[in-house]
DNA sequence: AATTCCCGCCAGGTA
DNA sequence: TACCTGGCGGGAATT
């Protein structure tokens, strides 16, 4: 409750140009009575129950949800109201200043009244007061005004209906109905309050009409988590940009275009393009309410100031796709900036201030909300800041520049790590992963290096994240949270879903099918896979996110024409990757992080190995695509980005417009960073790095296709129900070439298809990659098209044959000696498909064969032998739990059986297990 | 006159 | 199809 009384009291009445008004619920409730939309909430079958404020107020009691609930006072004022208009008009026609005055005095009377609210017992009064106040101050009460109307007034009602730190066992439910009809108010006003409070993860959209109360306890990880996205996004850099932009000129409209394109073109752009965003036509969702509340909030939490004027906000939050010169676009995201003002400024977040400039007085808000984790952020921001070395290395917003003091910032970084970061994420860090030398690169500040501090930021942020998300437990409910946040920023970002324990992965991505501008920025694809909380999200393929791949066109196969044993180059790719990814994975929690560094360092992978406690907390990240990243790099990276546009709902890709892994921050730290995204349907993207020049790009590719072993990967948009397959294209080495290891960092929910069993499928395979694949079987070579994943036939049916000793082990919580039998049931299962949101499970039962038996070739052993045995050694945690739980992750989209065949085969040294092939027989001539 | 922002139309989305 | 969501901008209340 104290808490809940601080929030309310922040919004007090001074603070806010409105807070006067602030006054009592209890009047408003009366004045708001005899509003129409009230009528019209009544007729609603939704039955209304009308103070449920007190009792929700009381321990997370939810109102709308007890049956309990008396249906009492409702009639009083609500129905019993004002309804007619025309009695309403009299009143709003009589009132007048007298009445204002008066109610202003009465206000001044019971100032206390609202604070009484905020303590746990003041509904009782106020309901008390309610009748008291209507019963005998009614006519001049009645006609509300317009600040009694307001939505912060609104808001604080809302908020007082439901506790700040509701106990995690209890589950609020809103029903938006009945909160509009409680507080007489339409229920599109509700809807802007629960926006609000949804992008800041205060609440949660459980179903229509239905949204789940979380109240405050992750709004501190929340806020810093949206500071360091703010931080990413630079928007402090775009805030100082438009500051003095006003300095210099006048700000007309057309001045404001001007301006903003000016600066987005710079810094922003670059994002927009790459999320295809702006290609896209965008869906109301880019201008949500809740997208735009987190990017407010992100202003404020950049701000050195911490106050942002809505001139700026606005011209900053103005997506480039929009029309910025319409002055009509300004005005209404200035007036959509109030609505969301008002309702921060109702949760104490935000005040209302003025800033007085050259050109006169501006309004502004001021954040007044915690600040405490600004110390970690702006570490991070230091670690966003490219330095010197990375300057012109890459198409980086010039803004990157921006940091006040990128040099100071940086020096600050330094002591930064040494100070904050938690032992496991240095280790993580020094460890590395594929390069046997581990920490000697380290030397000079390269893009490794910086790699390796943003690495250490994010763990730290990581870690704050998990602990901050502790205890909460997963509700198998959507939350939009995550999807809006990764929309509000470029970043694929994983944010801890409250009602959902540990956290939840949301993996951004962003697209629309895209235009040749989308695609020529490949958002990363980080990680759709299946957000546990997602129901809708399912079938998100998982993404392979650090691998090149080669696409041939007109199927829905992908190669990758790294030697993932053993080139350097995957080294690269995979550390570049981890780089990238521990950006996304800012939030995410430490496991992760700590997944990913001993990854990276197979030897420690086994003092890594954390307990199976901890590791399930990851379950429920497991969504989370996670790109499986060994840890440093000291070469230019390569992240290559797969988008599966065709798998992905198209709710998703339009969601996650904003995310990209190409942003820019991401970017500066690869360095050279070469994205390859493939549209699997259409066209074939080679997706490169803004900052290189095609023609490099290509000779990449093709040196690195030289170093065969490829592998052919079909994504799961091929129809394959979620699965993607790795097939080996190698028929010496077989498809053992992937080690564990190597494959873990792939996190792509795959299918090891041993090249023997493939050796008689035809593949497609791109002309241009046929010469390079002298290894590669002839069939694949020659017989293009013969195998078509995409045939929509194939979607139905999917059979598949497993890797399992590819596959990263599943949490520990699962007996590693589980039979992979265990996976029929699950498999079978509708229900535990549907949790899982495994698209494998779904519906369709996998056909499992001989699940023990494989037709596998044997994985050479003395190939990648360390990280073998490392994987193998602890089924339960796989040597590097990193590594699995990563895979874990991205695996957790695919299927919760798909992750039992993998740890099944964790413990042998088989490496393939059929699960069934019966449709890939289907191809098959 | 400028600032705030309420209000409700209406279109897209969803069940 | 009906209902849910929520973008949007007119225009009124306030400053």
């Amino acid at each position: 409750m104290m808490p809940a009384m601080e929030v309310m009291n922040c919004l007090t009445l001074k603070d806010l140009g409105s807070s006067k008004k602030v006054k009592n619920d209890t009047t408003s409730h009366g004045k708001h009575a005899h509003k129409e939309n009230i009528f019209v909430d009544r007729s609603r079958s939704t039955p209304m129950k009308n103070e449920p404020i007190d009792l929700s107020k009381q321990k997370g009691f939810t109102p709308e949800r007890s049956p309990i609930t008396p249906i009492k006072l409702i009639d009083k004022t609500q129905s019993e109201p004002w309804t007619p208009t025309a009695n309403l008009k009299m009143l709003i026609s009589a009132a007048s200043p007298d009445i204002r005055d008066r109610e202003k005095k009465k206000e001044l009377f019971r100032p206390i009244e609202n604070n009484a609210q905020d303590d746990g017992a003041p509904e009782t009064v106020q309901a008390g007061a309610d009748a008291v106040d209507d019963g005998t101050v009614d006519d001049y009460e009645k006609r509300p005004s317009r600040k009694q109307k307001s939505l912060g007034l609104l808001c604080q009602k809302f908020l007082a209906r439901y506790p700040s730190y509701p106990l995690s066992t209890e589950k609020t439910t809103i029903s938006l109905d009945e909160v509009a009809a409680t507080l007489g108010v339409e229920r599109r006003r509700i809807y802007d309050i629960v926006n609000v409070l949804e992008s800041l993860h205060i609440v949660s959209r459980v179903a229509k009409n239905q949204y789940s109360w979380h109240g405050l306890h992750d709004l501190k990880q929340t806020l810093k988590n949206l500071h360091c996205l703010g931080t990413m996004q630079k928007y402090n850099e775009q805030i100082a940009f438009f500051q003095h932009k006003e300095g210099d000129s006048e700000h007309k409209v057309g001045g404001r275009k001007k301006d903003n394109m000016t600066f987005q073109s710079r810094h922003v752009l670059d994002l927009a393009e790459v999320d295809c965003h702006s290609a896209s036509a965008n869906s109301r969702k880019d201008k949500s309410l809740r997208i735009m509340s987190q990017k407010f909030v992100m202003l404020f939490l950049v701000s050195s100031t911490n106050i942002v004027t809505l001139e700026i906000a606005a011209k900053i939050l103005i997506e480039e796709s929009q029309d910025v010169t319409d002055q009509g676009k300004f005005k209404t995201k200035v007036r959509r900036l109030y609505d969301i003002a008002n309702v921060l400024t109702s949760l104490g977040l935000i005040k209302k201030v003025h800033v007085t400039e050259e050109r006169g007085r501006k309004p502004a808000f001021k954040w007044i909300g915690p600040t405490d984790f600004n110390a970690l952020c702006s570490d991070q921001r230091v670690e966003v800041t490219p330095t010197t070395a990375f300057q012109g290395l890459h198409s980086v917003p010039s803004s990157q520049s921006q940091t006040s003091n990128p040099l100071q910032t940086f020096s600050r970084h330094a002591p930064f790590n040494a100070a904050h970061v938690p032992e496991e994420d240095r280790r993580t860090v020094s460890s590395e992963p594929s390069s046997p030398d581990g920490g000697s690169r380290d030397s000079g500040v390269s893009s490794d290096d910086l790699c390796t501090k943003k690495e250490r930021q994010v763990a730290v942020c990581r870690e704050e994240t998990e602990r901050n998300a502790k205890s909460r437990k997963p509700s198998p409910e959507k939350s939009r949270f995550a999807e809006d946040l990764s929309a509000a920023t470029p970043f694929p970002v994983v944010f801890p879903v409250p009602g959902e324990s540990e956290s939840c992965l949301k993996s951004t991505q962003t697209t629309s099918p895209a235009p040749q501008s989308t695609m020529s920025h490949v958002p990363l694809q980080n990680g759709m896979l299946g957000h546990p909380t997602a129901t809708a999200d399912h079938r998100k393929p998982a993404l392979l996110t650090s691998q090149p791949f080669v696409y041939l066109p007109s199927a829905s196969v992908y190669m990758l024409y790294h030697n993932l044993r053993d080139s350097p180059a995957t080294e690269n790719l995979t550390n570049a990757g981890d780089c990238c990814r521990s950006d996304y994975d800012s939030w995410a929690s430490p496991d992760r992080s700590s997944v990913a560094s001993s990854a990276a360092s197979p030897c420690s992978a086994g003092e890594d190995e954390e307990p199976a406690a901890k590791t399930r907390k990851t379950d429920l990240q497991e969504d989370a695509l996670s790109l499986v990243l060994p840890k440093k790099h000291s070469k230019p990276t390569e992240l290559n980005c797969l988008q599966q546009d065709s798998c992905l709902p198209a709710e998703q890709w339009g969601d996650h417009r904003q995310t990209r892994c190409h942003s820019p921050v991401i970017a500066e730290e690869q360095d050279l960073t070469k994205s390859y995204a493939f549209n699997g349907q259409k066209n074939m993207a080679l997706h490169m790095d803004h900052s290189e020049p095609v023609h490099l790009k290509e000779t990449f590719l093709q040196e690195n296709m030289a170093s065969i072993p490829q592998y052919l990967y079909v994504p799961s948009s091929a129809c394959l129900n979620g699965f993607n397959f790795f097939l080996s294209a190698n028929q010496s080495t077989g498809a053992v070439a992937l080690s564990p290891s190597q494959l873990s960092p792939l996190n792509v929910p795959c299918v090891m298809v041993p090249s023997s069993s493939l050796s008689q499928f035809p593949f497609l395979c791109s002309p241009s990659i046929a010469g390079h694949l002298p290894t590669a079987p002839s069939t694949s070579a020659t017989n293009v098209g013969s195998m078509n994943f995409n045939t929509p036939g194939m979607a139905s049916a999917t059979h598949l044959l497993i890797g399992a000793a590819s596959m990263v082990a599943s949490k520990t919580d699962e007996s590693p000696s589980e039979p992979l039998q265990a996976c029929s049931p699950v498999l079978g299962s509708e229900e535990s498909s549907v949790k899982t949101g495994s698209p494998v499970c779904r519906g369709q039962p996998l056909a499992m064969k001989n699940l023990q038996q494989s037709s596998t070739p044997q994985t050479p052993k003395n190939i990648h032998r360390t990280q073998h045995e490392t994987f193998f050694k602890t089924p339960g945690s796989f040597g590097s739990p990193i590594s699995w739980r990563r895979s874990e992750g991205a695996l957790r989209s695919s299927s919760s059986a798909q992750r039992r065949l993998q740890i099944s085969g964790a413990g042998t040294e088989k490496h393939f297990t059929t699960v069934s092939l019966t449709e890939l027989a289907v191809r098959v001539p």
